[in-house]
DNA sequence: GTCTATATGGGGATAGAC
DNA sequence: GTCTATCCCCATATAGAC
């Protein structure tokens, strides 16, 4: 049975790989983060990498497929369908975008590295905000529209622009470490709490036309 | 009289340089977009570049300032000191979006290059936004919650959410060529004046506490 | 499965002729 | 000032021993 033995540190060492990838990820980047980097973190040798991935990007794919399971239970943990959520509805907005920021701080590193990798790839570029800009806001927002709630305006339009906003402010914000932005401002740093309540209101109040 | 005139092929080579960097960051982006192909596109040969700048960065530094001194013309145009402004006022508000708008699209290739780059180095991530940030949205906002407006939050997290929507709402309509975000929706791809009409909304209702 | 050693190539950067 | 020629570093990727 020495084959299942292999089988199994074969598994360790992608683990290891992908663990040491998501800790140079996080700390200097994708782009920044050679394979040779992440080979040396993990405490492996150079050939290795080779063995279980054919590329830093497929790397990168794994990592993706991982955060895309997780996110799709978070998703689901909300229970039920897209339909019965109504987003005008501050709690559940919140709600929402709790799960967003969460999720994102869960997998800051993934985050980081699809951001990267899709400034250079363009491939990516468009599709990069998907799972956030379609899967949770543009048919929400549809389903406001049909009901008759008087929308800002187109809800595409709407859905890219909150998700833009959404994934562009927890990046600065956690990617620089928790920092406050702007920094002029001599107060205490702001909390999370704090930030996904303003976050909250802006959308709320936002997204419907006065 | 040689020296002027080597000043001025000096000076020709430079310009030619900076417009090859501007076409090909727009086209490829700033990370794709090797030394060798600014050279190439500006039809010089190896070693020139290495006379007129020490880095690409450096020739983005000087990018950056042309477009700091249009961006400052342009501000300017808008008259009257920051206190005289109110966000509030959608009329006002949506003139400081289309000055911005109007400002990125002239700017796209900088534009585009000051986010990649931003994106990878970390040093710039938090400087990044900040001309917008500090400059136009930061200092009104203060301005607004003196004057006794219940904002939606901390003036420099708003700031910073809506700079980070504006830059990343931007960046994917026009870095991706103007295609409409989405996608799933089945109409005729929406306008400039459209987005700028929505964003005007979703910031005008979103600042204000409800 | 994992290691060491090494081949390959792209792109940054410089030297010196013109 | 600009060109050609070249160096050199470093990351990717492979070969083959263990």
């Amino acid at each position: 049975m020495t084959g299942s033995i292999r089988r199994a540190k074969a598994e360790q060492t992608v683990l290891a790989l992908k663990a040491a990838a998501r800790r140079l990820f996080a700390e200097r980047g994708y782009l920044n983060t050679k394979i040779t980097d992440i080979l040396a973190e993990a405490g492996r040798s150079a050939g290795v990498f080779y063995d279980h991935f054919a590329s830093k990007e497929e790397l990168l794919a794994a990592l993706i497929a991982d955060f895309r399971a997780d996110a799709a239970e978070r998703a689901a943990a909300m229970d039920c369908a897209a339909d019965e959520h109504d987003l005008s509805d501050r709690a559940q907005l919140r709600a929402h975008i709790e799960v967003f920021w969460h999720t994102y701080t869960a997998h800051l590193p993934v985050m980081v590295a699809m951001f990267q990798a899709s400034m250079v790839d363009g491939e990516l570029t468009a599709g990069f905000g998907e799972w956030l800009n379609t899967t949770m806001l543009h048919q929400h927002l549809e389903q406001l529209d049909k009901r008759g709630v008087h929308l800002a305006g187109d809800p595409a339009l709407l859905a890219s622009a909150v998700s833009s906003m959404l994934l562009q402010f927890a990046y600065v914000w956690l990617a620089t470490g928790g920092r406050a932005p702007g920094g002029t401002t001599a107060r205490s740093a702001p909390s999370a709490d704090e930030a996904i309540d303003m976050l909250t209101s802006l959308v709320h109040n936002g997204i419907v036309a006065h």
